[in-house]
Formats: C-alpha cells, structure tokens, sequence
DNA sequence: GCCTGTCTGTCAAAATTTCGACAATCCCGC
DNA sequence: GCGGGATTGTCGAAATTTTGACAGACAGGC
C-alpha cells in the first residue's frame, strides 16, 4: 500500500455522483469521508491482489482501475474497468473472506480508502447502515446475472453493445451514460473472453449498423 | 401463488445443513421460520417470475428449482438449480426492485417463503441481522464472479467440472458436497450456455480421466 | 517533425462449436 | 413383459472462433 493522504472536503460533491453514494444516508457519507485516506497509484500499480486480505472499502476517485484476475499461465481476464466514482471492496468488508480479484491503476490514479477495522466498528454502532453495504452488494449481483445470462443467450455483437452500456454507465453507477469510452479493443477482448480480432470483426459490424464510432484507442456510443 | 401451509417445526435441524442459514443468529433463524409459509408447487410450476414484485425471501425445502430466464424467442438460459436447503430471493428482498429470474419447480417440490412485509418490519427493528442478508448476497457474488472468471480463461472441461463441483456443494450451501447430480445434460448445456452435443463430448472426456461417471439422468462425481 | 511503441484492420489456416440427424439405451406405466 | 417417451452417444457438414501474421495508422516524446 502507497502512502496516503487525508480526504479533500470537495470530493463529497462529486462522489454524489454515484447513484449508491447518494442514496446513502448522509450519516454514512460522513462516515466513509471522515475515515477515508487517498491513495495516489502510478500507471501499472497494484492496489490489492487477489487473496490479500482486504484493507477496506474503496471508491476510485481519479483514473481507473483494471479488476481481473491472472489464470495458471499468467494470462489476464479481466472483470470490470472502474471508474470515477465507482464503489468496490464491499465484498471481502461483508465476509471478511480474502479479495475476489487484482486491482491494477490505469494512469495516474487516485483511490478513495476507508480502512476496514474502523468501518467496520462504526457500521456495528449503526447496524441499520449494513443495509446500504448489502445494496451496494446487490448491485453488483444485478448486473453480474445480466451478464451471465447474455453469456448464453446472446451473441459477441450484442453483448459487445450491451457491455458497451454498461461500461458508458459505469456498471450502473452512473446516471448519464458517458459518451466515449477509453479502451483499446486488447482490453475489451479479455473483458468478453473473446479473441481482439472477434471483437474488431463485431465493432466493424456495430460501427456500420451506426450503433457506435470507432476512433484510436477509444469507442463513441451514438444513438 | 399456490395456497400455502405453515411451516413444520422439524424443518429447522435440516435447514441449519445450509452454512449460511446456520451461521446466522437464532433470533434471526426464529422469524424466518415464524414468518414462513410453506409452498407446494407440482411439477413445471411457477413460483415467481421475471419482472415480477417480490413476495419475500425464499428457501427450497423439497425437489428442486430451475432458476433462468427466456430469452425473446422462448429459448430457456439456466443460471442455476437449487435444492434443499438453500435461500434465494435476497435481491428483490434488500434492494425492492422485480424478480431478476423465473423460478419453475423440478418434480414435486417445497418452498418456504418468508413474506416481504413483515420480514422488512422486523429488519428494520433489528438492523444488525440486515447484515445476514448481505452475507447471502456476498456468498453469491463470490460464485457468480468465480463462474464469470472460468467463462473467460477456462475451456468447457474444466467448466463443467467445476460447475458439477459448484452443483455437488449447492452453490456453497452445503459443506459437505453431493456424491451424484441429478441433471440431464439438456439442463447442463442450457446452464453452460453451450450445445448439449458440446457437454457430452466434454463429460466423455471427464469420464475417461476418472473425474466422474455417467448414468441416465444422472452424474456420478468421484475422488 | 521524426521515431518508436502501441493500436487497428485484415487475412488465411487450423481448431472448435453448432446444427441436424439418427440409432441405441433407459425408465416408467400399463 | 411391453410399449412409448425421454435421454444419451455419435456422426458429418456448416458456421464460427482462434491463432499467427503483417501492414497501416496513430500518439507522444524528443
């Protein structure tokens, strides 16, 4: 772990931007800024791997974050791309059990940390917040079934659309979806378990339907 | 909903073989089965349907249940089959929003569902336990990621094994794991998203390794 | 403005999977 | 013990995906 630094009274504005933050109670809000410290992570830097115990609840605040996972032969799979101002962690807070996956800064990246011990103790001063873990929790499951279920439904192109979304979205985090999305088709193949020339094949298919634009290194959502 | 019937006090002892209802505290474990109703459903019978409001939170305690959805031509996608003794419903339940799946019973089956209301009054006057509820959901964000994992980097074999594995053990319900499944290879293509010819060829292959044995309608795990 | 490393677009061969078909096998009810 | 419906095992053709390769395009540093 980097050092860290105290939280910047700003910040609270923009984290609202999270639909899970801003529907917290403000007494959580309060909490999980009080007894956060930033972590500023250079590009490459891991902030946790899979099997660490877990240090706390996390909320990127700047950059990104590349959640997956390295199989036997040290090939990358990759889960999710998190963004500002996304929540995550709150599986190992729950059980207490060790880290699902890597995390990995993309750039310059900065990570909001609320240490698990003193969450932890207020949350069991303030049992009814568990509630707000267990919804951020639930989320996630939402979205992870809708994904498993595409898996098998749906084929690359449609998946691709839809994975698209969810990303623009920010895995439904965000309200407004972005427009453009930074990722190199390398990435997002690992994201879809596909080869890259599977999914430029159904880009190129996408970009002709006038679903999306493609541009170097990055994906414009139309429509 | 069918009619219903209270709940046998018996049920308790066997539903504590479920790790999550037996780690949870007895007051909770006194108003699941307080609030209960048991539930039969014949054969190919609905419980609860996609999009659907949800009526509370659920526990198999005969038969068994096909967990999926439809896709827009009717074609079924099985995300799971649970058995006794295992909880469900905990989405619809913390977060408020529609059933995410259909629930269609397999044989002659039991359900003991707690109704929504009441259980939400009584979490609300005790808060702590709303932190059982996220441990439920927790314990299957773990599986649904682990099996979003496999789907990227692992090739159908090695799937499959550990989706018996994952089956045998009741999605981590059980602590003990099943010996054999009862599951025709249909239910395993649909549940794995491929061609039920894909999962012979692969379950053949498992066969000659020594890793199971098939008999009809059924699989025999062994070591 | 040039150079270099990265990303994109595309190709053909190889491997894999699906699809449709059909026979063999098994269970269950009569 | 017999029949009928469901399940399993297998095959070949068609479709899809992966793999390995390579040229062109782009961005950022110097």
């Amino acid at each position: 772990m980097p050092h860290s630094e105290p939280v910047p009274a700003a910040l609270r504005a923009a984290l609202a931007s999270d639909d899970w933050f801003a529907a917290c109670p403000a007494a959580l809000q309060d909490v999980l800024l009080r007894l956060g410290r930033m972590h500023p992570l250079a590009h490459g830097q891991s902030l946790f791997s899979r099997g660490g115990q877990a240090d706390g609840l996390c909320c990127v605040t700047a950059g990104g974050l590349h959640i997956g996972a390295l199989d036997a032969e040290g090939q990358p799979a990759e889960l999710a791309y998190l963004e500002p101002y996304q929540w995550f962690g709150e599986i190992a807070l729950i059980d207490g059990l060790p880290r699902t996956h890597d995390a990995v800064a993309e750039g310059g990246t900065r990570v909001l940390v609320v240490p698990r011990d003193p969450l932890v103790d207020w949350l069991d001063r303030h049992p009814a917040q568990w509630r707000e873990l267990a919804r951020l929790a639930c989320r996630k499951l939402r979205v992870a079934f809708a994904v498993l279920e595409e898996l098998a439904m749906l084929p690359l192109e449609e998946r691709l659309q839809r994975r698209l979304r969810l990303l623009a979205q920010g895995y439904g985090s965000r309200e407004s979806p972005r427009r453009r999305i930074r990722l190199g088709q390398e990435v997002l193949a690992r994201m879809m378990g596909v080869s890259r020339q599977s999914v430029n094949k159904a880009l190129k298919t996408l970009e002709a339907r006038g679903v999306l634009r493609l541009h170097y290194g990055e994906i414009e959502l139309l429509d």
